[in-house]
RNA sequence: CGGAGAGUAGCGCAGGUUGGUCAGCGCGCAUGGUUCGGGACCAUGAGGUCGGCGGUUCAAAUCCGCCCUCUCCGACCA
């Protein structure tokens, strides 16, 4: 294996911070010549980006094959009629890339490939004596985000490892499934990184069980609860909180009170001196035709997913002033007392039967009414938990208190179930004969977005301090003076025997000046630095530096004492 | 899709309100020279349909209209 030189290598690195970019991964990734963009969301990897990614990929391709997993590839362009078999072609919306061919055939741009490997299962497996099988990708998707943003944290074109396995039964996806989280322990550690895993809802995916690994970070696109105490994690959406119930309190009849002005529930509770929570707060969603009409603690937030879920649909959407008026209902005073119309679905939060005497709206411009009680006072279709989970809200598991963060999804597993099977028809004969769906979990991992995420994590203020590895290149090699012959023999001879060894190296033989160098070198963040100056050809010795600390040794200028240095360095570093 | 902001040389920006020596600055780039261990210096030089189209005007980077693109916040998001 031969060195790089950076003098005929493509690694444009930017001095100034671009103006366009916020994410310090973003930032570096432009700075550091990784990334270019071509349109929003999406990318080319340049030269050294690229290694980075590869380097990442070969991690994840080693955990993978070692659970069993055998690589395949997949199209990039599938036909809309496979998607419209499963139902996702509507589901997925606007986000997904749809095109006619030149006989005018539907076809997409693959978001995800559930329809095509099952469509693939469905042909090639009919045995139980084929089963359990893991297949995996590495493969470029493509999503036409609402909201592109961070540079590769969510980008619309993006590189990810898609997974699947497939089942005799629920059983060995039960037992198979726990393998794969391991696996995707051993990736994220590898990269340096330590997400939590956390509970989460499938969405769109569908299936029975699901988690999602998330990197807590200020910046991130996605919002999950932790419990301190005993670890219980959640994706926000789908995340329990326990609502202490109000103490008990005889109901009281109830009674109109004038509240003028009083259009929110802040308003209200200051106007008649009580706190929010003895308020109930009337949120309308329009879903399809029907409107709904979510009662809830005045003090609590309405958990949109879990609503869409507990109704069976995927479209909601806040109600117009329209919709509101048409059954009845006054806003700003909506109340669930007097509603009418066969298409409202009242659906009670179960933070309201516990609670007592509440201030709910009296359908009637400028007033209110106390003590409104569920169920005396009004009916509901539907009573369950729709309520967001909150900062310091007690945790379901162990009563501690959860915290709110924000995080970065870097992977996401699933149980999947029969879902795909059954809409496609994927099915095997079992033992005795019968044939059943094939039982399905899906693993994905966003390889561009792992890479950002590394950096995210590992770099300081001149730059990024990529962990071995998956670092680039592994040593650079910097000559200060590439003009002097002396120099430029005892660098190339080092860059030989190390990249010898097998290690991968870069060599800055550029004609700038030292200070540029260094802190490209900085800004580059390959582990360990080796430099060679006219101090060297003095001392006869070589100064190796390592980026994680600014450590420095001065190493005899002997290649097998280098190489043992460097070695060294990139085992502690 | 809603809110906010931005598009002037490869990058970062000034100029714009008051239309007219207004095509500018820093970095980078090219050439020559001096430097060479933590973003050196001198000299010379190249590089721009001022995002696009249309309008107003004797005259538009500057004023008006429409459109495009990008960024951030929100909605959304395997």
């Amino acid at each position: 294996m031969a060195y790089v030189r950076w003098s005929h290598y493509f690694l444009p690195t930017w001095k100034e911070e671009p103006a366009e970019a916020d994410l310090p991964s973003h930032r570096l990734m432009l700075r550091a010549g990784l990334i270019r963009p071509l349109a929003a969301g999406i990318y080319t990897y340049l030269p050294c980006g690229w290694r980075a990614l590869r380097r990442v990929e070969a991690v994840v391709r080693e955990e993978m094959d070692a659970i069993g997993g055998a690589e395949l590839h997949m199209p990039v362009v599938h036909p809309a009629e496979l998607w419209a078999r499963t139902g996702r072609l509507d589901d997925f919306g606007p986000s997904l890339v749809r095109f006619e061919d030149r006989a005018g055939r539907e076809m997409l741009l693959g978001p995800t490939h559930e329809e095509v490997v099952t469509d693939l299962a469905r042909r090639e497996i009919q045995s139980w004596r084929q089963l359990p099988l893991m297949l995996y990708q590495i493969q470029t998707k493509f999503r036409d985000e609402p909201r592109s943003r961070g540079g590769l944290i969510r980008a619309r074109e993006f590189t990810m490892k898609d997974g699947y396995s497939f089942h005799e039964d629920a059983p060995d996806l039960d037992r198979y499934y726990p393998e794969v989280y391991r696996a995707y322990e051993r990736i994220f550690r590898r990269c340096g990184l330590s997400p939590v895993p956390v509970e989460a809802d499938p969405g769109l995916m569908g299936g029975s069980g699901s988690h999602e690994f998330m990197l807590a970070h200020d910046q991130g696109e996605d919002t999950f609860v932790r419990c301190a105490g005993c670890g219980y994690a959640a994706n926000r959406e789908g995340a329990v909180a326990v609502k202490e119930p109000d103490p008990d309190e005889p109901l009281l009849p109830q009674e109109e009170v004038a509240t003028p002005n009083c259009y929110t529930i802040e308003a209200v509770a200051a106007f008649l001196g009580i706190p929010t929570r003895k308020t109930a707060k009337a949120v309308f969603y329009r879903a399809g035709k029907e409107l709904v009409f979510v009662v809830i603690r005045g003090d609590l937030e309405v958990n949109e997913a879990k609503l869409a879920r507990v109704l069976g649909t995927t479209e909601l959407s806040p109600a117009t002033e329209e919709d509101i008026v048409a059954v009845g209902a006054v806003p700003g005073y909506a109340s669930p007392i007097g509603i009418s119309g066969d298409e409202v679905v009242v659906v009670v939060d179960d933070s309201i039967p516990s609670a007592r005497n509440l201030v709910a709206g009296a359908n009637k411009e400028g007033f209110h009414l106390r003590n409104v009680n569920f169920p005396r006072d009004f009916p509901a279709q539907l009573v369950t938990d729709v309520a967001l989970a909150r900062d310091g809200d007690p945790c379901p598991r162990c009563g501690g208190m959860l915290r709110v963060q924000h995080g970065i999804e870097l992977g996401h597993i699933f149980k999947l179930g029969t879902k795909y099977s059954q809409s496609l028809g994927a099915t095997f004969l079992d033992r005795d004969g019968q044939a059943r769906p094939l039982v399905m979990g899906c693993y994905g991992i966003g390889i561009g977005r792992l890479l950002a995420a590394v950096i995210e994590s590992h770099h300081d203020e001149e730059g990024i301090v990529w962990p071995t590895e998956v670092a680039p290149f592994q040593v650079l090699v910097t000559v200060l003076n590439p003009k002097d012959g002396d120099q430029i023999a005892l660098a190339t001879s080092v860059a030989t025997h190390l990249a010898q060894a097998g290690l991968e190296v870069l060599l800055d033989d550029r004609e700038r000046s030292p200070g540029e160098k260094f802190h490209d070198a900085k800004l580059v963040g390959i582990p360990v630095l080796a430099v060679i100056g006219p101090r060297s050809l003095r001392t006869g010795e070589v100064d190796l530096e390592r980026r994680r600390d600014g450590v420095r040794n001065p190493t005899p200028a002997s290649p097998d004492s280098i190489e043992r240095a460097v070695q060294d360095l990139l085992r502690t570093g």
